[in-house]
RNA sequence: GGCUCCGUAGUUCAAUGGAUAGAAUAGAAGUUUCCUAAACUUUAGAUGCAGGUUCGAUUCCUGCCGGAGCUACCA
């Protein structure tokens, strides 16, 4: 709730208790933003309170709105719509906020550290293949919510598990062993997550050619796909992994470096970065440990052939494996134990995990598995679950190809920006460098923004037609309307709050976006206990909205006469700039000065 | 089959149980002697179907229809 709507409802109480002579909470007054075909600010429903007040919604609106605006300062005016009470907002209010955050480089964000501790991991690919669109999806998911809980006021840890072992990473070393000839990231000028996933490809097609082959001297599919010499080749050398064999040992760290390589410049390309990165390799064997130390207090069972379950039929839920007969980890136990460890090392309250929606069973399985071995702070896991990234043509699926590889999306992001730049022409007095820069960040904005205006938790359609479309709704629309600003800021340089007076009038557009503006740090905090960068998406777009109608509507602020009103929208346009600043900072989309 | 999630303009997305369901894009019509036209203004167009709860339902409940995911000794 914010301080206008706190102080409004305290009147509001006043009011109810000196006109129909019962007491109410804050609970019962309901506001809302006064929608923009009505006059007025802010909205009181007043349905709730007619079992107050025993009259009709028109009679109790008119009470209560006569009884403000006779004893608040803050109510200037007010109207009845139905059972809507609509306030008209003092000048004196709205001023008083533009003075009081102009120049806040902070606004919107709480004290830094002043809630708890969370982590949030986010990433976790696997080692054997490039990052693609489903990546980037969490990837600037998971940036954004670690950032968007910071302004809250949490201290974050960023993390991210590293799928580094298993039958995956063998497939692209049994591969790269065989039809490889020693090819490198440098031989091949590829970068090494590139090369390794082309490796996984060649595995697939030559498997695939054995299953067919085996089929054709008469095996059934099943028995083929088991029996592909590939295949065995494969488990074989995971077997060889596990028993901790020199040369598998070497290769595997051999090509899971070039892979490194290759993420490293992905991250970095898309502004994301890590506190502490964990290994599968290093934690598959702690969640054994933990979970055979739990095997004592009779919590799980043992089946005949010898591997290990726990019983969570009294949840509703099937049983579940936690070793396998032959003693090795499951995906289950090496997260059993990497959440052992993090509350051991950091000791949040809460763990949100950013993880794909078809996982959904997983973690509810995992933070009862711990729950049930007794851990407290298991109820602090959450699972931040988004929905699937589709394209026009249906599902991406690694092995027919149809993935968009991030990298070559990204690039081709800032192919586009510098298209329709160059076309545009705005760019006088930029060096090369300087255009290269912005190209690049107008293309990771329109992706991003892109991406992330989309509830987290709806599955989303990736039309590239549409990814490269600038106009309407999109990042570089908002990154434009800045450099406008900064434009303007610029050429009459900053308004000064001392000037601003207390009493004048102010003009409809200026209260337009004084409103858009007043509502930022309750969007923030509303992303935050929601893990939504798309509500703060969505926020900037329409404070750009409102801007830019502003804009264009009203007389330019250069050659406005009136000394007091030019200074004012010099002020205002000071805030819009840092709040879209700080608002699409949460996204990590960066805004220019010119474009 | 069981469990979970989702059905909103042609399309992609919005809408703490509240007013006449908002945008963008595609369509139609306009705006540059004026701070950047990646913009602005106007226009037309949607809640899958049937019930229920409520003063009030896109939102909550039930059923049906349609789509996605999970239901691995994969991760």
């Amino acid at each position: 709730m914010s301080e206008l709507e706190k102080q409004l409802s305290q009147s509001g109480i006043e009011a109810i208790q000196a006109l129909f002579g019962e007491k109410t909470d804050e609970k019962q007054l309901q506001w809302q933003q006064t929608r923009k075909d009505f006059k007025g600010d802010i909205t009181l429903v007043v349905f709730p309170l007619l079992r107050i007040s025993k009259k009709s919604p028109e009679q109790t609106a008119e009470a209560i709105g006569k009884y403000l605006k006779d004893h608040s300062d803050l109510v200037e005016d007010f109207n009845v719509v139905k059972g809507f009470l609509n306030l008209s907002i003092s000048a004196a209010f709205w001023l008083n906020f533009l003075k009081e955050n102009t120049s806040l480089s902070n606004f919107g964000f709480k004290s830094p550290k002043s809630k708890s501790k969370v982590m949030v991991e986010y990433s976790s690919p696997n080692t054997n293949k490039p990052l693609h669109l489903g990546h980037l999806r969490n990837n600037f998911l998971g940036y954004s919510i670690a950032n968007i809980l910071e302004a809250e006021g949490h201290e974050v840890f960023k993390v991210q598990i590293i799928n580094d072992r298993g039958i995956h990473i063998c497939k692209s070393m049994l591969a790269w062993e065989k039809f490889g000839n020693g090819e490198t990231p440098e031989s091949s000028n590829m970068k090494g997550d590139h090369l390794v996933g082309k490796y996984y490809v060649i595995f697939d097609q030559k498997y695939k050619e054995e299953i067919a082959q085996l089929q054709e001297q008469g095996m059934d599919e099943e028995a083929a796909k088991k029996e592909a010499p590939l295949m065995k080749e494969a488990q074989q050398m995971l077997r060889k992994w596990e028993e901790g064999d020199a040369e598998v040992r070497a290769l595997w760290e051999k090509m899971n470096g070039w892979v490194y390589d290759g993420f490293a410049s992905t991250y970095q390309r898309m502004g994301v970065d890590f506190d502490k990165l964990y290994y599968e390799s290093d934690t598959f064997l702690i969640g054994k440990e933990k979970v055979l130390e739990h095997e004592k207090n009779g919590l799980l069972y043992r089946k005949e052939d010898g591997s290990l379950w726990i019983d969570l039929s009294s949840e509703g839920l099937d049983d579940k494996l936690l070793l396998r007969a032959d003693g090795t980890s499951v995906y289950m136990t090496q997260d059993i134990g990497t959440a052992i460890i993090r509350e051991e090392e950091f000791a949040c309250e809460s763990y949100y995990y950013v993880v794909g929606n078809e996982q959904d069973y997983h973690f509810k399985v995992l933070a009862l598995v711990l729950q049930k071995m007794g851990f407290k702070w298991a109820k602090g896991i959450q699972h931040l679950s988004y929905g699937m990234v589709d394209l026009p043509s249906g599902k991406m699926k690694s092995r027919e190809g149809t993935v968009v590889d991030a990298d070559d999306l990204m690039e081709e992001m800032k192919q586009t920006a510098a298209r329709i730049s160059e076309d545009l022409g705005k760019l006088d007095g930029m060096n090369d460098a300087e255009k290269e820069e912005l190209y690049e960040m107008i293309g990771m904005g329109a992706l991003k923004y892109f991406i992330l205006k989309v509830d987290p938790k709806k599955q989303m359609l990736f039309n590239p037609e549409e990814s490269v479309d600038f106009n309407g709704n999109t990042g570089p629309f908002i990154q434009y309307t800045h450099a406008r600003i900064q434009s303007i800021l610029r050429k009459a340089g900053k308004g000064n709050v001392e000037n601003l007076g207390h009493s004048e009038a102010v003009e409809n557009e200026d209260v337009d976006l004084l409103k858009s503006l007043y509502l930022f740090p309750q969007v923030v905090t509303e992303a935050a206990e929601q893990k939504s960068p798309a509500l703060i998406a969505n926020y900037a777009y329409d404070l750009v909205k409102t801007f830019n109608s502003f804009y264009q509507n009203t007389t330019p602020i250069l050659k406005e006469e009136s000394e007091s009103i030019k200074n004012r929208r010099l002020c205002i346009c000071e805030l819009v700039g840092q709040t879209l600043r700080n608002a699409m900072g949460l996204i990590g989309v960066k805004l220019p000065e010119q474009m």
